[in-house]
DNA sequence: CCTAATCTCTCTAGTAACTATAGCTTCAAG
DNA sequence: CTTGAAGCTATAGTTACTAGAGAGATTAGG
């Protein structure tokens, strides 16, 4: 049986948030010892090792419920564990694509500042007016 | 002279979203009509503007706070300025790295899955043990 | 056995950057 | 003059934690 401190050294993950994936549902309660504090075992170990393997993975939350409750059901297809991690590779290519574009803007704008004072400064012109972009960058979102 | 439902549509930012940066103190407080409604000019309209633009750009709005009082003293050098711009730069180029790196070990988990039951699920057994991943992938933190 | 240091407990509030809701007032058009 | 849209304030919810207060539990050393 382990303490939560130890818990939380096995796995990496910090005592405060082991406590709080308790209170949002994402880990049973565990047992507790005769002075009230928390006692966890192997399958607790490994859950909380799944999340945060999948955390580190950038799933949300809500995916790695899915995907806990699923894995409880192994004779199910596994279509749709299939099905979430895909959306989150979509999600991440998303989000690549979008900072790329950032990337390239954030580039521009930065290696025409000339150093010299704010009044000629081409970032401080080109944040004030969208139009001097090379193109039409999306909203950065995330 | 702009209510608010005219600032947002020719900014592209919410009418909550903009009350929102008054109350932080991003925006000034604007005039009011006799009825107590908001009216903002041309100065707001160009203010709100750049903010938008920073915040497409995935500035902060602590960096764009700063780049917004550096704005106002033109006679001052664009050191500061530039250094922001290249933090952000340098956060855009970090998250790229990270999510490259999330992007190949989403695509071998998904690749590997044989659309079978969840016993045999890849995805889920990977998530389970991150000694089975490639390479030893960061977090996604953010 | 006692004490000091470290853990753990609960609860609340704070973070970023909004978004949503409720219940009200004001404005513009017909 | 009425109706519907737009505006007002204030509060709470979102995601995934993190930080702090103040109290109790456990363990190591003496």
């Amino acid at each position: 049986m382990l303490t939560i401190g130890k818990l939380a050294q096995d796995t990496g993950v910090k005592v405060p948030t082991i406590r709080y994936y308790e209170q949002i549902g994402l880990l049973p309660e565990p047992g507790r010892s005769a002075g009230n504090q928390r006692l966890y075992g192997q399958g607790q170990l490994e859950r909380l090792r799944f999340i945060r393997h999948a955390r580190d993975l950038g799933f949300p939350l809500e995916a790695i419920r899915d995907l806990l409750s699923l894995s409880d059901r192994p004779d199910q297809p596994c279509a749709a564990a299939d099905g979430i991690a895909r959306a989150q590779l979509d999600a991440v290519r998303a989000r690549i694509r979008r900072l790329k574009a950032l990337e390239g803007e954030l580039e521009r704008m930065v290696a025409q500042c000339a150093h010299g004072t704010i009044r000629d400064c081409r970032v401080i012109e080109v944040l004030g007016d969208h139009a001097l972009c090379a193109q039409d960058h999306p909203a950065a979102a995330g």
